[in-house]
DNA sequence: GTCAAATCATATGTCAGACAATTAAATGTC
DNA sequence: GACATTTAATTGTCTGACATATGATTTGAC
């Protein structure tokens, strides 16, 4: 573990970025034992609380977890799939919301990369896999289903055709893309019609998969992603009729 | 802001989370300022370090960055597509490296979601793209490079096929499958001829991503993919060979 | 009156020392 | 040997203080 001399930047920031190399480049292993933070603070020559607040920057990346207690301290934490799909969620969720990404771009991006896992999830899918997409499929037909419940039963469809891939990198890299989408698709209001035909289109794309048919299950997502887009895109018509005429009336 | 009743959890963790759900929810907007530390501690009955602690956990997330001063304190950070890139970065390069993610399935995962890309690069992708993509082709068949270069330029050749799709979102979520693979490449050792069959491979690319060609880039691109795996294969079937006449001379 | 320098107020960054809570191991007791 | 108790180590939290950065304010010179 490296020095850090009188930089410009904090001590703390320092401190958490030298452990994160050690861990990164391997210099630290998984559930190897730091020093205790005591020690820490004399080998860094800081206080504790500095170097808790390194820890604590480790901890918030799932980095490292802390134990209490007699053999307890810091640990080098393996990073479980779980915890990545927390934070890619979290963060891909932000990155939408706070760069006012356009809905036609997510989407796009989306069901780009949901396409190329078709393939895949069509040559492996189980039976498992196939009872969940038609489970959600179901639950989306259900009349007094909120709107809310059916973006959510939606995100729960397209996960499991993507985990039906079997390829557990793609699962975490898509679970970004597809639950990052859910606030954008709360915008839309899904009318009893719309939601039948994304139901058809699901069923579809169910059938296909099970009959490991690739080329059409990459047709009705296609489908899909159109259709979606076409949805958004009247919302985002009426609200700026609304608010033409809002400001029409107003003076 | 919520209270935090007397919990299992840390008190640091509670009041990270707290915030973090403001942040996420919209509570507080971007730019916004928080309450200083003491006012903090105040609100949630905690001391200034538990506190200082929470903000760690929040600014190492980038929610929020800090700033000294009269006029100082914590603002709620806009996540911007670089720092979204570096985190998204750090996490798949720690989930592939402590779960033993095969070769073949990162491989996979990375190779099945650029090939999304390539029809909307074929569509979309710019001079500045494609002089790029040029650029590092042909310093891969520079003589000289060393591995580490070598696969440092791959992973500058298709980040610039990625970013020609001209869609931020996806740029992003394909940073992590490329970055995170070149740890995995550095185990492969390139030969001259290897080195220009990829070499060839990628032109190939090139060439029909500016003829617009999305087909032939896909087809180009798949044989990438079986042809990386193959030189992996190749790396493992030696080291078990080095290996199984290790363990026969030894005894 | 205007501009520059000194001062101030406020905030984060850091430190020191202490105590509470937790937990596993060591110890003692039966 | 099994079980209860003590002990030691470590993290979690608190208090209070000082250092440092930085915008705002005041002061001073012209």
């Amino acid at each position: 573990m490296k020095i850090d001399p009188e930089s410009a930047a904090d001590l703390s920031a320092q401190i958490a970025a030298a452990i994160r190399d050690a861990i990164v480049s391997g210099d630290l292993r998984v559930d190897e034992r730091l020093p205790s933070e005591s020690e820490l603070s004399d080998q860094f020559g800081v206080s504790r609380p500095t170097v808790r607040e390194a820890l604590k920057r480790l901890g918030a990346q799932s980095l490292i977890r802390t134990q209490r207690g007699a053999t307890g301290g810091a640990f080098v934490n393996k990073l479980t799939y779980p915890d990545a799909y927390g934070q890619q969620i979290t963060t891909s969720t932000l990155l939408l919301s706070m760069n006012s990404v356009s809905f036609q771009t997510a989407c796009e991006a989306r069901y780009a990369l949901e396409r190329a896992c078709a393939p895949l999830s069509a040559e492996r899918r189980t039976a498992d896999h196939l009872a969940t997409m038609r489970a959600e499929a179901h639950r989306q037909a259900q009349p007094g289903l909120s709107d809310e419940s059916f973006c959510a039963s939606d995100v729960a469809f397209h996960r499991a055709l993507v985990d039906a891939a079997d390829n557990p990198v793609l699962s975490y890299q898509l679970a970004g893309a597809v639950e990052a989408m859910q606030p954008l698709m709360n915008m839309i209001t899904f009318t009893a019609r719309s939601r039948e035909r994304i139901v058809d289109l699901h069923n579809s794309i169910a059938n296909s998969i099970e009959a490991k048919d690739a080329v059409r299950a990459d047709s009705f997502l296609e489908e899909l992603a159109a259709y979606t887009n076409e949805l958004a895109q009247s919302v985002f018509d009426q609200k700026s009729k609304q608010s033409a005429s809002k400001s029409v009336a107003t003076p």
